[in-house]
RNA sequence: GCCGCCUUAGCUCAGUCGGUAGAGCGUCUCACUCGUAAUGAGAAGGUCAACGGUUCGAUUCCGUUAGGCGGCUCCA
């Protein structure tokens, strides 16, 4: 008889004796438990159990579980498309973050009434509960069985020709052997569907508790350009219907929060046609925000002994042959302007046209200030700061309101500093960095460390191994979680990224902290050490809200239009019961308004409850009511954003309240 | 850039199977003067994204362009 180890859920291993021949699914009854993890490897549950594995139940609740869930489900509407669609052929189906997706070769796209009707076939399926069923094949035989689908016929070729590293990735061939899952009919055993896939998978089909089609996109054929477009249909599942009724209520959620409508809805910026895709104006109200959120970021640089410059948004195309941004980042950059060429008069050149570029980077005009004169080791660290606007020529496809724009402003810094200075550098950067973030709301993150990608890189591997140690220490002395991201540098050097997690959740890419080996060479940058020799110093790239404009939009999503008092464009608002109290109101205001604080008075004649919807639709974080009780005693009264109130505040009290919730740049 | 969808009043959206349009909110005017999320009445507001084609006639059908949305690719 077998023996077998059994983990529990909580990892306690208990020795089991089993019939030969037992599989895994007898060990449990429980119905959530839908894939086995034996020998640290996810199998199905219909797996024959050998002596001496090791068993785990893997809960479709668990991460793990939930994938193979997911997966399955991409099966079943693979099945679905093929019977609705039989001349579809197959491409690829993975279980993502939060889903699934199929990719499919049709000959016209799917519509949404596709995808209902897809989703309605899919419940059949469920609903018959097929039983997945696992059958190891030999390439040929794959090939024969396979012969009318060209993608699958792809990957197999693949994978006889590739290491199994190259594929692991991909859920189709990437295992040990190549499987071919069928799905047989509940009662009559019969071969429904079939699919080339390693699995593993849920017992049968009736273990798809909830699953939703989202949405039809195209997508090239393995990624690449070059490939064919294949048509993906996204979709997601979970392990109870409640599961996905949250989950569609968090996309619900997202999108109340998404800060193009946000944007429009609380008159913040827009994107005139007329001016171009990509390209953000700011209305007054955005502007007090941004002129908020840059100000105290330049307080912040002073204090920590940055020094401010300024450059230029246009600059001749030497400046970015000196940096190489001409050679390999052209198709990122505007087109050039031709200026003061001559012509003869039969119109041949006489004098080659001088060509200007919008900038798409501020660092070769920093490295120009760098150069500008002899610098001295005690100059060092030296900290060029500027919110510099650069122009990138993004592809039509992907421009997204303010996270993705043509124009932008960054925050950036570039820190040049000896090889001795760059732990002690990069250690304060980062606490700065994380510092200030923080005073902006967020204080969720984790920590990114890209390292060298073998096949691109500038630089010896002493100064890739000393910064990258460096870069590693100091991450690691912010007690945070760090990721690693092999390979993920740019070819100039190694970098930490800061990642931060907002109110619900998400999370999104902030500041970078880059160093540079590349350009200083470049750009022959020197200063004179203590012993007269002259010294190439290290650069350090490092833009903390990445553009302005992007961090506005983080936060706008964060605190869905309700910003804290200090970045609130209308910090307060006055409403009057009746129009008998619109003067006592102003002069209220005129306290408030030189004690700094940004209040207007509603003088419309909407009815107050009116008024307090509109205030509270703005997003208002104070509103301060007076009748005829407040202006009796000299008092206001307040209703706060969350709709809780506190009456017959003095007035004296009421400024002091307000403008110590702007000072603290208090939450909420 | 590629694929699909979309573009009607300031905003959100109806509508026209080809005969030049409608609601709510917002704006303006008037009345109302009210204690914590919508007072009532009236008015103004549209080359139906732009250009071209088909047609007696195009907002509607076709094409091109611009912009947007969802993906793919990209993000130095």
């Amino acid at each position: 008889m077998p023996s077998i180890h059994v983990l529990n859920a909580e990892g306690v291993s208990e020795e089991r004796e089993v019939p030969p021949g037992s599989t895994a699914a007898e060990l449990y009854t429980d119905r959530s438990i839908v894939v086995a993890r034996i020998g640290g490897e996810l199998r199905d549950l219909a797996t024959v159990l050998n002596d001496g594995d090791v068993v785990e139940p893997v809960s479709i609740e668990s991460a793990d579980g939930r994938a193979v869930l997911r997966h399955s489900t991409a099966h079943v509407l693979a099945q679905a498309v093929q019977q609705l669609y039989p001349e579809a052929k197959l491409g690829i189906g993975p279980p993502i973050r939060d889903g699934f997706y199929y990719d499919f070769d049709v000959a016209t796209p799917f519509t949404p009434e596709d995808l209902a009707a897809l989703e309605k076939k899919m419940q059949d399926i469920v609903k018959a509960g097929q039983r997945f069923s696992r059958r190891v094949v030999s390439d040929e035989d794959a090939r024969v069985e396979l012969a009318h689908e060209p993608f699958k016929l792809e990957l197999i070729g693949l994978k006889s020709g590739a290491s199994d590293d190259d594929l692991a990735d991909v859920m189709e061939v990437g295992g040990a052997e190549l499987t071919i899952y069928d799905n047989l009919d509940a009662k009559s055993g019969d071969l429904v569907w079939r699919d080339l896939c390693r699995g593993p998978h849920i017992p049968t089909t009736r273990m798809i508790p909830a699953f939703k089609l989202m949405r039809s996109a195209a997508a090239y054929w393995r990624g690449s350009e070059k490939n064919p477009m294949l048509q993906r249909i996204y979709g997601t599942a979970w392990e109870t219907r409640d599961a996905l009724k949250e989950h569609l209520a968090f996309l619900e959620e997202a999108e109340r929060r998404d800060h193009r409508r946000l944007g429009a809805e609380l008159d913040l910026f827009s994107f005139p046609e007329e001016i171009g895709s990509g390209l953000a104006v700011f209305h007054p109200k955005g502007g007090v925000i941004r002129r908020e959120m840059e100000h105290y970021s330049r307080l912040r640089h002073d204090e920590a002994g940055y020094e401010f410059v300024n450059t230029p948004h246009l600059t001749k195309g030497q400046l970015y042959e000196i940096s190489g941004h001409l050679d390999w980042y052209s198709e990122g950059m505007y087109p050039p302007m031709e200026l003061d060429a001559e012509y003869g008069a039969d119109g041949e050149l006489r004098k080659a046209p001088q060509k200007y570029y919008m900038k798409p980077m501020n660092c070769p005009m920093h490295n120009l200030i760098f150069r500008a004169r002899g610098r001295s080791y005690r100059e060092l660290p030296l900290r060029l700061f500027e919110f510099g606007t650069v122009y990138r020529y993004e592809k039509s496809g992907v421009i997204q309101g303010l996270t993705r724009a043509r124009g932008f402003t960054q925050d950036d810094a570039h820190i040049y500093c000896t090889v001795e200075q760059m732990p002690d550098e990069l250690d304060s950067l980062l606490t700065f960095v994380l510092d200030l973030l923080r005073d902006y709301g967020l204080d969720d993150f984790y920590l990114e460390l890209s390292t060298r990608n073998e096949t691109k890189f500038v630089g010896t591997d002493e100064d890739w191994e000393e910064a990258t140690e460096t870069l590693r220490r100091a991450a690691e002395r912010q007690d945070l979680e760090l990721v690693l991201d092999p390979g993920g540098a740019a070819f100039y050097g190694p970098k930490i990224s800061v990642q931060a997690r907002d109110a619900i959740g998400r999370t999104w890419q902030m500041s970078t902290i880059q160093v540079d080996f590349n350009l200083p060479q470049r750009f022959e940058l020197e200063y004179t050490s203590g012993d007269g020799s002259r010294q190439r110093p290290v650069m350090i790239h490092r833009a903390l809200f990445g553009s302005i404009e992007r961090f506005f939009a983080v936060l706008l999503e964060h605190y869905a239009g309700a910003f804290p008092v200090w970045l609130a464009p209308v910090q307060v608002v006055g409403i009057p019961i009746t129009d008998g109290h619109v003067d006592y109101l102003h002069e209220i205001a005129a306290k408030l308004r030189s004690a700094g604080v940004r209040i207007e008075v509603d003088s419309s004649d909407d009815r107050m409850q009116k008024k307090i919807r509109n205030a509270q639709k703005q997003k208002v974080p104070y509103m301060l009511i007076v009748g005829d009780e407040d202006m009796a005693a000299g008092a206001v009264s307040f209703r706060y954003r969350d709709g809780s109130q506190k009456n017959g505040v003095s007035i004296e009290d009421a400024v002091n309240e307000i403008r110590e919730a702007i000072a603290n740049r208090a939450q909420a």
